[in-house]
DNA sequence: TTCGTTATCGTACATAATGTACGTTATATT
DNA sequence: AATATAACGTACATTATGTACGATAACGAA
């Protein structure tokens, strides 16, 4: 494995750093090719010399941040200790996080190619809590349904929430998601379901 | 109300199905203005006259069939029987309607722009939802979560059963989605939850 | 320190889609 | 039949993209 050429290593922490600051201050749409490398003091031909185009940049400055927070939510995690005890914790952390980052997150859910990471978001969650699904025998429903049952939910409302300027503070949108998925919105709702309807 | 010109309603129409045959045909993206009007036998500039963008002129396209679909679900009955005679044909019909039209959404959600059009479906699903809400009193959630949970989960999983090319039929995944958003994860896996878990 | 390598610069060019303009023709409304 | 206007046909300006290539500077290896 030989080292990175410094200058290449320079150049593209240079470039994701300015493209995420730049999705910050005017979002991704409109944000050209030239902005970025202007604002990385770089030329524009420099950047195909790295990337193919902005979603690639982007979806590289992002990968190290994924990282970083499965490991802090460990969400698997919350699939794992369904049945023994359980926590909200792997919910709390990933909404506190997106509300650091609010404005970033928000811009790039929201943005044209916002259909693109998000489904990259939740192919990655649903990986994680898969690893957990599987040391669960004797589910009622295919796994794969399960796992992305959860991730999407959980994707869904972080896109809710901040696209709405999160109306409610992350403990309490946290705490909610984490109980509608563990125990439905019958439950939550406080509904009585009749053993009749327990099979329709 | 003055009647529209009927240069104008045709070639509204024209344009709608040009629109929506070529995003089966060969995706949303890689779309141009000019192929849409090709096929609708116009000319380019024409499609200004009617329509600032192409997005504008799918979301007319899409109304009028989620209108359509909207009447047939009932879909915020969903919410309202919760507590009665439970069923999940609003389900079960969204789930048939996707599979019937599913390149078509497919090519939308997976599209770039699929991010703004997944963002209008779950509005019009949510507040759907919430008009059912409205009649069920002392939630312990505020009415807008639950029902942006309830929306957020099915459009995610429409969305990956669409991507993943059905990977099983209509009843199973409109019924598991059912099961999961009404009675949760954990009754869904046969976990038993110690009343201890039950507040935190 | 020297030397070969190559990332980046600086600049230029071709392409492709967009949005708009405007006189002309055809069609709809009354 | 007369008037209004939608759509045509064509043209033009703009803008971002992707690529090319010799020159320069920074890097890594010896």
């Amino acid at each position: 494995m030989v080292r990175l050429d410094r200058r290449v290593e320079r150049t593209r922490k240079l470039l994701q750093e300015a493209l995420l600051v730049l999705i910050i201050e005017q979002g991704y749409d409109t944000l050209r090719i030239e902005d970025i490398t202007e604002r990385a003091n770089l030329r524009r031909a420099t950047f195909y010399m790295h990337y193919k185009d902005k979603e690639e940049l982007l979806l590289s400055a992002l990968s190290e941040t994924f990282n970083r927070l499965a490991q802090e939510t460990e969400h698997f995690a919350a699939a794992d200790r369904l049945g023994g005890k359980t926590h909200y914790g792997a919910y709390l952390t990933t909404f506190k996080h997106a509300e650091q980052n609010h404005t970033l997150y928000r811009n790039i859910l929201n943005s044209q190619s916002g259909a693109v990471f998000a489904r990259r978001i939740r192919e990655y969650l649903a990986g994680l809590i898969l690893q957990g699904l599987h040391q669960i025998p004797d589910l009622a429903l295919p796994a794969d349904v399960v796992a992305n049952y959860i991730a999407g939910a959980e994707l869904a409302m972080i896109t809710w929430w901040l696209e709405n300027d999160m109306p409610y503070p992350a403990e309490q949108v946290a705490q909610g998601v984490y109980q509608l998925t563990l125990r439905g919105v019958a439950d939550t709702l406080n509904i009585t379901i009749s053993p009749d309807n327990r099979s329709d």
